[in-house]
DNA sequence: AATTGTAAGCGCTTACAATT
DNA sequence: AATTGTAAGCGCTTACAATT
């Protein structure tokens, strides 16, 4: 027996709409979800007792027959803070609702906690709460590998460097070496670089694409320092270049934040930019248009890889095969070069 | 007929459990949710069966049943990147999240979506998606009476002002008085304020406790300006405040980005702070931390307020009549008072 | 009295049958 | 052939009966 708690109605059933209309309830269930083959005349007296009652299916009956929850995570395994304070996450959250648009999915955000094992969040995602996944993956293969093992469809946003994962990337060597490239067709012959972790691929990728314009011009790298994405990174790198005396004229931050750092520290030198220096970031994120100067950058589109990697699993989980997508990327050109 | 795709094994069900471990589904059942009446040797052979079967409840399934879908939302009516960017918002999450705890409840960010329109989101919540929701609320009662109109429990984190809504807030009358009053003992006798917007609850609430320490200690109002909480409007304020060439030697800021905003416009024109003009903050945000001086500022702890509206919500979840909570604020002392 | 099982039912979808 | 209905079943929970 079922009890409702005082004052509370029973929600309408899909029972109450069909006797309201005086149809079975298989006819309220294909009008419900949209089939073509009831009778336009059935179809307008079933829409009918649905508003009048001010029916809405039950979801958990639905998930129970169709096996589909109806819901998608994005899913962050990054701490809570961080997520919170890159201006990347709100681009890729809002590209992410975009992609799913009009699909009728529930969309979750899952964010990791700080000191959350890895395993609390894969836990999760397959325990059928949810129908499938985007994951935002700024790290190595360990956890793409466990995310790919799930019993449900993912769609990697940054390449997870194993093999089989749909994902959506940049094409992060052609964008670094454009950057480059950039920077050498504007007569600098000495190019230094402030890379990002060497762990992560995006890290790697963008070093690769510098040295790859630099060989195709026939030109020996300059300084090379590793960072590791955060401005005090970049502040950090671009001290130690000046401190080795080493000779350049020109630098590729592999990212914006970095760039910002790198930009302080010419600047307490006593260095001009572009004039002394010419910077170029990676990101095109909000303070590369607002430091001074503006600072020339690559785009890196965090909302339009989201929307692609949607896109790509509605696809997946409509039974439609994917296969992975590289975006391009272009310079934005500011006043640092 | 339910077809399996192919590869796919259908998930073990209570009734597979209950096969292996000798006893019925509903035996299995009052195991897995921890009833008391079974016999323990029952209880731990149908735990070894869960375990070889690596059982999981089919949520879908027990919300039908329970008419619990196990599911809460964080409802954030704001748009996306506001959000994104405001330290206050990963702090509400984090204690939010930790508010939920161990209550087995799934915890999902609802964030308005630039352009949404608010029925949009009030849809969502009210379809069965979830058993309640925490609102963080910054907006008038508009909202509050159309999100209290829903079947399902709603804790407020800010007073809604809606009679009848259960909510967490700060005691913002007592706090600004503290803040006012902090000043004043320093010896300070012409105290400006830079208000919030005054459609706000805690824009008109942070006056108040200025007007109330002011007149307690019989002292006429100092120079106010409104302010509508960013850092661009408390550096126009405070220059209003200078241009006005009103005399005054402290100042109360509604909020820290606003007051350090104020510091800026006061460097500008060289005024030293604290020595021609104390300022105190108000949110204990991590830029007053950083700022130079470091800002006085009263706490505002978001995590906490949101850990107890969590708990609330469960309270009501249970049935658990619950009433509003009023928590505490005090002074954090830096160098800027 | 303590423990367990039986069976109904939650609200849907959908294969198949029946009707026009 | 186009439209509609019948009835089974998705995987649980829980009132009540039955058993020890």
């Amino acid at each position: 027996m079922v009890r409702f708690p005082d004052g509370e109605r029973p929600a309408p059933t899909l029972e109450d709409v069909a006797r309201r209309a005086g149809v079975s309830r298989a006819t309220v269930s294909r009008v419900v979800n949209g089939a073509t083959l009831v009778a336009p005349d059935t179809v307008k007296s079933v829409q009918a007792a649905i508003s009048d009652l001010d029916y809405r299916p039950n979801r958990a009956a639905r998930a129970l027959v169709t096996r589909r929850t109806g819901v998608v995570a994005v899913v962050v395994p990054e701490a809570n803070e961080r997520v919170f304070n890159d201006p990347f996450f709100p681009q890729a959250y809002h590209g992410a609702l975009q992609g799913f648009g009009n699909s009728d999915v529930q969309v979750v955000l899952a964010i990791a906690q700080p000191g959350d094992p890895a395993d609390r969040m894969l836990r999760y995602l397959d325990s059928g709460h949810v129908d499938g996944a985007i994951v935002l993956s700024h790290h190595g293969p360990a956890l793409a590998t466990a995310l790919a093992r799930m019993a449900i469809p993912v769609v990697f946003v940054g390449d997870p460097e194993t093999p089989g994962l749909p994902f959506v990337d940049l094409d992060q060597v052609d964008a670094s070496r454009q950057a480059t490239e950039l920077l050498i067709q504007r007569g600098h012959r000495r190019v230094a670089t402030i890379t990002g972790p060497l762990d992560m691929a995006a890290g790697r990728r963008r070093l690769q694409g510098f040295r790859d314009a630099l060989t195709a011009a026939g030109l020996e790298p300059g300084p090379i320092e590793v960072g590791d994405f955060t401005q005090a990174s970049g502040r950090a790198a671009a001290a130690r270049i000046l401190a080795s005396g080493a000779d350049f004229d020109a630098i590729f931050v592999a990212n914006d934040l970095m760039a910002t750092g790198a930009l302080y520290t010419f600047g307490e030198a006593g260095l001009r930019v572009p004039d002394d220096v010419a910077v170029i970031g990676f990101d095109n994120a909000a303070l590369a248009e607002q430091s001074s100067p503006g600072l020339t950058t690559m785009t890196n589109p965090a909302d339009e890889l989201c929307r692609v990697a949607a896109e790509m699993l509605i696809k997946t989980l409509a039974g439609v095969p994917v296969t992975s997508v590289i975006l391009p990327s272009h310079p934005v050109l500011r006043g640092s070069v």
